[in-house]
Formats: C-alpha cells, sequence, structure tokens
DNA sequence: GAAAACTTTCAGAATATTTTGAAAATTCAA
DNA sequence: TTGAATTTTCAAAATATTCTGAAAGTTTTC
C-alpha cells in the first residue's frame, strides 16, 4: 500500500467511524488531516485536500478549536491563518473527555437535580419515580468521576499505574 | 409540579439529551417511558403516550432490544407483545458500555490493525505516520480496557471499592 | 384452513443536519 | 484612509436521518 494510500484511508474511516458516535464527519476528516500532516495547513489547502466549501472549512475549523483539538497558528510573513493538531494523542484524548463531561454529563446531572427539586409530594408512587432519577443521577455522577479521574491523569501514570488494574 | 408533568419533562429532556450524543430521539423517549412505567406496555400504549407511528414503535424497540435496554414479555391471555425497560440502572449502564465498546471502539482497533499492516516500508514519512496509528490504537485500546473493567464489575463492587478511588 | 389479531417492512414524506457559495465583515499593508 | 486579502456569516441547496402509514407477513384462534 502506498503510504499517500494509507492516510487517504486514514483520514475516510476516521470520518466514517465519527459518524457513529455523533460526531460530523467532515469536522473528523479535518482533525485526521491535521494529525497527519507535518506542518500547519490554511483554509485553503484543507479545502483543495479534501474537495469541500470554504464555509465547511471555516465552520468546522472553529468547532475543532472550541474542543481543543486543534490550534490557530500565525506564520510569520503570511497574512493566511495556519492550523494544526495537538499531536499529543493521550492529551487530545484527556480534552476530548473534559468536553464529553461538560457537554453530555453536566447536562444529565443538572436536569437530575431540577426534576428531584420539583417533586415534592411523598407518594408511593413519587417515590418510585424519584428512585429512577437518583440512579440516573448516580450513574451519570459515576461516569463524570471516572472521566475526572482519568482526564486529569498524566500519560504516564495512566499508562503505568492505572494500566496494572487491567493484568 | 404535578407527578405526571415530572415524568413527562423527564422523558422529553431525556430524548433531547439522546441526541447530543448521537442516538435517536424516539428510542430515548420510548427507553425513559418504560423505565417510568411500572406494567409494561404494548405498541398501541407507547404509540398512543408519545404520539407516534406504529412503523416508528416497532423499529425502536427493536434497538433497544438489540442494545439490551429492554424485554418483550408474553402476558398470559394476551396476544400483544409487552415491554419492560431493565430497571436496575446499573446494570442498564454497564450494557450501555459494552455495546458501546463493541459498537464504537473494537471497529477503531481493527481500522488501525489494518491500516498498520499495510504500511510496509520504513520511509521517516511512514514511521511519522505509523506512530499517529500507534497512538490512537494505544488511547482506544486504554479506553476499551477501561470500560471493560467497569462494565465487568459489579455494582456493589463500583459504589464501593471503586469509588474510594475518587476521594 | 380461514379469518382475526397482531407485528414487520419499506417506499415515500417529513424533518434535521450538513454543505455550499456568494455577500458581508474584518484585517492588514501601504 | 483605501483596497486587496482573508475570514466569517448565512440563506438556500444538498444530503442524511427519522417517521409515517398502509401493505405484506406472521401468528393464533376458532
Amino acid at each position: 500500500m502506498e503510504l499517500q494510500e494509507a492516510k487517504d484511508r486514514f483520514i475516510h474511516t476516521w470520518g466514517t467511524l465519527a459518524t457513529q458516535w455523533g460526531i460530523n464527519r467532515t469536522m473528523s476528516q479535518i482533525h485526521a488531516l491535521l494529525l497527519l500532516s507535518p506542518k500547519s495547513l490554511n483554509a485553503d489547502e484543507i479545502m483543495e485536500e479534501l474537495q469541500i466549501s470554504r464555509g465547511n472549512v471555516n465552520m468546522n475549523l472553529r468547532d475543532l478549536m472550541s474542543w481543543g483539538l486543534i490550534y490557530k497558528q500565525l506564520l510569520p510573513g503570511e497574512r493566511k491563518e495556519y492550523f494544526h493538531a495537538e499531536k499529543d494523542i493521550w492529551k487530545a484524548a484527556r480534552q476530548i473527555g473534559r468536553e464529553r463531561r461538560r457537554r453530555e454529563l453536566s447536562p444529565i446531572l443538572e436536569t437530575m437535580e431540577e426534576i428531584k427539586k420539583g417533586v415534592s409530594d411523598n407518594s408511593p408512587e413519587s417515590a418510585e419515580f424519584l428512585k429512577v432519577v437518583d440512579d440516573i443521577y448516580a450513574v451519570a455522577g459515576f461516569a463524570d468521576n471516572t472521566l475526572e479521574l482519568v482526564t486529569k491523569a498524566e500519560e504516564s501514570w495512566l499508562t503505568s499505574t492505572f494500566m496494572k488494574m487491567f493484568k
């Protein structure tokens, strides 16, 4: 297999996998492209490489920055903005964990708390309902704590101490 | 707040949150409805409650069964099929973890392995590319192991031993 | 084995999301 | 300033996903 072919396959596959867990295909492909690119790329280069429109590139670059997965770079003597990915994959993974906590788990925890507050009577039916809400709260909290633990850990710690737990 | 109102809010919110992490809204709402329902429900009751079509109900019930989150039940003397949710939320959460490993992490691991195999030459460019692929493989493997650990654990163990790690 | 009761399928409709591309806004050099 | 270079926005188009409802399929009863 040609190296370029393998890279293209990687970029393509990455985009496909992403859609499966609710992430925009183009965003993943841009991320993959930047992950593999030794040098920073500008919007035109990304447009050309992935054959997508300027607006699409712009929007997804901003999205990727909001996830903390890529950085904007201003090259001396260049007007255009250049972008490069966080190359430390462990760091990137921790960043994704952090964002998913914030975007997915926090809303669950908040909503469950609000719903709990709203149910004031103490009928058996209410108790039963509150049990479900409480349980979901506990599970979400557990997931949140686990992710926090993992995302705050250093890679070195993860690959040594924590990994031993899986033997 | 009326109890029914709280339940409706729960079902509605659950559906909205789900879309945020790539899960069908109706599927989540059916799941929420069954979670809160003390008795098993049949397709007609779900249609009525959530105001959705028969086809939609049927498809999402099957989907929920494939996730192992609900069960089909045949009530004596009844022709219709009834459905009820796994009420042990910890068990349900472990089930989701198991499925996500299978559906999301396994494909990443497989793809990265295949891509690695495909790159045979040992130029510096290939080495650089393989580094990225290897790193992603390692991170996905770590996530897979962590999820395996957590999904195989018993609730009692989770809430006691493992939880202490977060103090 | 025929009819009734129920479930499943699936083509087309409805809805939601993503993408485009051109216009508007911004930035920067002269 | 001006205007060329660049980025951002956003309405409309393209695409993808979800939902409907009626027809086809299946199961059960008589």
